[in-house]
DNA sequence: AATGAATGAGCTTTCATTCAT
DNA sequence: AATGAATGAAAGCTCATTCAT
């Protein structure tokens, strides 16, 4: 009964993401928002009660996706799987700078603070496996030990932060930056 | 003799970098500024027109003192000249989120349009830089050539993200990085 | 035979009573009224084509229960007829409040204008009843004649509105505002 | 320095004072309110950072004068101060209606909590004087004793009630109703 | 007939900018 | 020159009412 919804929920959370990203989080606004959707501001409030819970509604289906894709990762082969997990994240590679948002998001809204409380659960997984992996691969011999792991965390974490000015396919580049940041630069 | 002045160019500069880095572009406001700063909030604009302005003057600031430490490398020997400018870098690590920002400034302003385009002309001399060392240091035979140079770039260039975590000194820190861009991670 | 009825037109006009009542005029909405009946809001206009039409024939409702009361007491002896209408406004005890907010009622819609009529002329017949029995009793020397009429009308009213502290059972309650009007609080 | 203002602090408080009586908290707007001031609406916030501080300023500033006459009154003999404090009610005749919106006040800004927690005090202040003054003329055998204080303290104060439709000056209808109170209606 | 969805009008609040002392 | 005060534009949000299924 009723009419048919104008957007749904995927297309405003896909906007948002799209505009958080372009604009962060003070810059988007729920007119914009609603610019870039076929119906009305206030519509929009039929959905999510207010800013907070959109933002926090999109930053957890992003969250859930990447850690579905990583959870779904075998970890059998520390080195594979490592690339694999880069590869996972370089599909999101704006993830960082969407989470970084997060913190910004002040609220009494149990809606969003549930959403928000998910993110955080979701980061702490993806950091705990990130931390697996790097331990195991180390036990393996693979990796250089006269660096403290936290530091060749970051180094690999950062990878996906690559300005990817030449446009290469992201499996590609994904494999590619994984090659640099085994072998170095250095002939 | 007028009133004694309520506070310097610099520090409101000063203040500026900080809260736009910590606020981003759109979180920052003349409202959160002058909280800051020990005047009114009306008397920012015995300095700056308006906002636009204070920014793209903030922005000059920064760049400029990066370029001039990035000017007075000595280029003799492109991988150490590189090493040295990592470091120029990574002392405003925040220069590429800051200059995220750069073109959210839509202005009609022309002082603030002036001080965009020398920000524009700084950002290119410091691109030209970067590639003639990297060229430098290939002929040199320093660097690898199965890859493209604009990949060895965008890698070394993002080096300055890396999260420190473990706040180790700016200048090992650096260096640190820069074993690891050449010699890569594996054992 | 269409859909089941999800509220009746009685529910409907109870629980606004007990709403606006609640929450005076300005605080009752159509919202808040379909949160507090079984059906959707948009179900309400099958009844009523707006807001006013719905509080005006909520308050014709209530004042024409009080208007079948008073008109039913047999007035023969006034003191005695008095008593019995103080009970019967007493039931009503919020009639006052209730139609003080008549007057901010401000609509073209017929439906509603006649309403208010009705309420505005069942407001005059019991004035000129109370009146009537108070002029009837002064004949009868039941009354004081040292104040104008309309003082003692008045505070004979005002009872109605005494907070009943101790929750003393309605007919009680009336009968004893009754016993103080008539011989006062002094020893 | 600065421009000189365009209303004092009084009148905002006074004109949203008649305008809270006349349209109640909900129907209470600062556009209302920034029709009958000479400035503009948003000026308004440089003074109350939101609609709940100002009526919350508003009824402390209306209790407090309360307060401040009703304990000025000679309570030596109980009938005399009982009279008085009953003007002094009479003057604010509309408190108890002002009062009974604070409970729509939800808010958790600090300055209106606070003005409300003084609100609160105030008005336990008032109760325990008028208590105190009603055991006291009791104890003088002023009073009858065969009801239970509550119901003649209630009868009292609901007299600042009663419609004066006559007109007649506060002062003397303070003591006219104060007469029928003690005497009652009856000849 | 009942209702889910859409929407514009209107209120609250914030902030860049201007004014006048 | 410095600043307190004023203000309009624009964002956030709510609600009466209409639409279309």
């Amino acid at each position: 009964m009723g009419r048919k919804q104008s957007f749904t929920e995927t297309e405003l959370l896909d906007v948002t993401k799209r505009l958080i990203l372009e604009h962060g989080y003070d810059g988007f606004h729920l007119k914009l928002l609603s610019q870039h959707l076929s119906g009305a501001r206030s519509t929009i409030y039929q959905y999510y009660s207010n800013k907070e819970e959109i933002v926090a509604a999109c930053m957890k289906r992003v969250i859930s996706q990447i850690m579905q894709n990583a959870s779904s990762i075998d970890e059998t082969d520390a080195m594979s799987a490592l690339q694999q997990l880069l590869h996972v994240y370089m599909e999101e590679s704006k993830l960082h700078q969407l989470l970084g948002d997060a913190s910004k998001i002040k609220t009494q809204n149990v809606k969003a603070l549930e959403d928000l409380a998910f993110v955080e659960q979701a980061h702490s997984f993806l950091k705990v496996q990130l931390s697996r992996l790097f331990e195991q691969a180390q036990k393996e011999g693979k990796l250089r030990e006269d660096l403290p792991l936290p530091v060749l965390i970051g180094t690999f974490f950062n990878l996906i932060n690559t300005p990817n000015l030449m446009n290469v396919p992201t499996q590609q580049w994904s494999s590619l930056l994984f090659q640099i940041w085994i072998g170095g630069s250095k002939r």
